[in-house]
RNA sequence: AGAGGAGUGGCAGAGUGGUCGAAUGCGGCGGUCUUGAAAACCGUUGUACCGCAAGGUACCGGGGGUUCGAAUCCCUCCUCCUCUGCCA
């Protein structure tokens, strides 16, 4: 979340970057917060002296035991227990005062970088680049269709074991699959990413932390007697390994890399547009993570990005990079670029990668600090998507269709051992 | 899952009601000595909040309680260890 203190310090800026959102009623909600927070420093004040005064008067109480000096104990007590009832109630507002900061604090997303473009919608992200891609084929089949005749990915039997949105990969689709996870896996390791396997069900402290909570409630799926979420993506778990902890500055950047499957609700977002792949409610993503300085978070910004765009090209399909406007920035994220590939077959372009700064949004909620020398400040938290894989595959089946077989790219040969899938 | 035991500073480990934020050892940092290093010796070494500062407050797994006073007593939750059970 964000820091009070910067709130303070740079209030008109915050305003200013918190209504490119859209955001209405801002500056009070934010003056709000300052009010309460001054309240908030004087009732401390106020209930610090209080304490100071009854443990004075606790030790004299003591000395007085030892000495056998026990004349003027009971009237010490009685002194101590009036303060007690008076700390007590100071005690509970400013438990209120706390939280409802805090609530305020839990409320408010990331105030947007000044590159983010002005805008309310995905119409108003900003196309970076796009790679050069042939002009479209309208006898192109979209991969709903050519998963069925390639009997690779069976949507039916998912739905009867489970649900919409539960697909089952059979065979050659079922190979695929683990191909491009190992790919990228391998791919991250050689880019200096450490591999790790994090848990895949996560606590509401790890989602409070990164910032799906309480933003993203609904979006979770939740194991209601064991107050667990299964996790929508693997940010979540590996942002939270550093949860509370203080890196010294000599061990960054901390990078990370995951495969996990990632479970999303998708309330409310389905409609003809999401068929196929194209939207599910359980999907297998290889995610990056790093941890970095104040000083050094855009730079690892840029790399992630290079990554993803060099990833999506060595799969030989059409992409473009986007940077999100305002208004379709990730509620935790200062900046967010898009990669979206290109998916003939419905001529569509299907996003497969976010990657995002969170600058200190994450890292003050979760309590993590870098250490220089004796000098500790928030670190920068990042992430990307590198990659999900079922808009990949799509792309890559509509990209690749040919009359009898779907052709693989050729990174990925050594991981399926065969370089077709046919009829 | 049942029974028993345990959770103290970076680590190890004392402390079972009263100047305890906490002995001691190791580690870390600074220094003396040395051509340099090691050893030895001296000093220093947790986090957060309030305060311009002096200083104050809170924190001994989390939360609650008893008491003038809690690391220490009580309740509760969590985690770990041992045994039994079950399973991959």
């Amino acid at each position: 979340m964000l820091e009070i203190t910067r709130i303070r310090n740079d209030f008109d800026n915050v305003v200013k970057a918190l209504k490119k959102r859209g955001l209405s009623g801002i500056e009070k909600k934010l003056n709000d917060l300052i009010a309460s927070d001054n309240l908030r420093k004087s009732q401390k004040t106020e209930i610090d002296k209080i304490f100071n005064e009854s443990n004075n008067l606790s030790k004299k109480i003591g000395i007085a035991y030892k000495s056998g000096e026990t004349g003027e104990i009971e009237s010490l007590k009685n002194k101590s227990q009036e303060l007690k009832e008076k700390s007590k109630k100071i005690a509970g507002s400013l438990k209120n005062t706390e939280s409802e900061i805090n609530e305020i604090l839990l409320a408010l997303p990331n105030t947007p970088d000044n590159r983010v473009p002005e805008g309310k919608s995905d119409k108003d992200n900003k196309v970076i680049h796009t790679s050069d891609s042939s002009e479209v084929n309208k006898d192109l089949k979209p991969h709903w269709d050519l998963i069925k005749e390639f009997n690779i990915i069976d949507f039916e039997t998912g739905n009867t074991i489970t649900g919409a949105g539960f697909p089952l990969y059979t065979g050659d689709g079922a190979i695929l699959q683990r191909a491009l996870i190992n790919y990228f896996l391998d791919f991250a390791r050689e880019e200096g990413y450490t591999e790790v396997q994090p848990p895949i069900l996560i606590n509401e402290i790890s989602a409070l932390n990164t910032g799906n909570l309480p933003d993203k409630e609904g979006q979770m799926y939740k194991i209601e007697n064991e107050n667990l979420y299964l996790i929508p993506t693997a940010e979540v778990p590996v942002t939270n390994i550093y949860n509370k902890k203080i890196i010294e500055s000599n061990l960054l950047p901390i990078k990370n890399a995951a495969y996990t499957p990632c479970f999303r609700k998708e309330a409310g977002s389905w409609g003809s547009h999401v068929r196929g792949l194209n939207r599910l409610h359980q999907f297998d993503k290889v995610e990056i993570v790093q941890i970095q300085s104040k000083n050094d978070s855009e730079d690892a910004l840029n790399g992630m990005c290079d990554h993803v765009q060099k990833l999506i090209e060595s799969l030989e399909i059409p992409f473009r990079k986007i940077l999100l406007c305002a208004g379709d920035l990730g509620f935790t994220s200062s900046i967010t670029y898009d990669f979206e590939v290109y998916a003939p077959g419905q001529d569509r372009w299907l996003e497969c990668s976010s990657v995002s700064n969170f600058l200190t949004y994450q890292s003050n909620r979760m309590n993590l600090k870098i250490k220089d020398g004796k000098s500790k400040e928030l670190a920068h938290t990042l992430n990307g998507s590198a990659l999900a894989l079922p808009r990949i595959l799509a792309s890559i089946i509509e990209n690749n269709q040919g009359e009898n077989s779907i052709t693989i790219p050729k990174v990925l040969h050594k991981y399926t051992g065969f370089k077709m899938i046919s009829r």
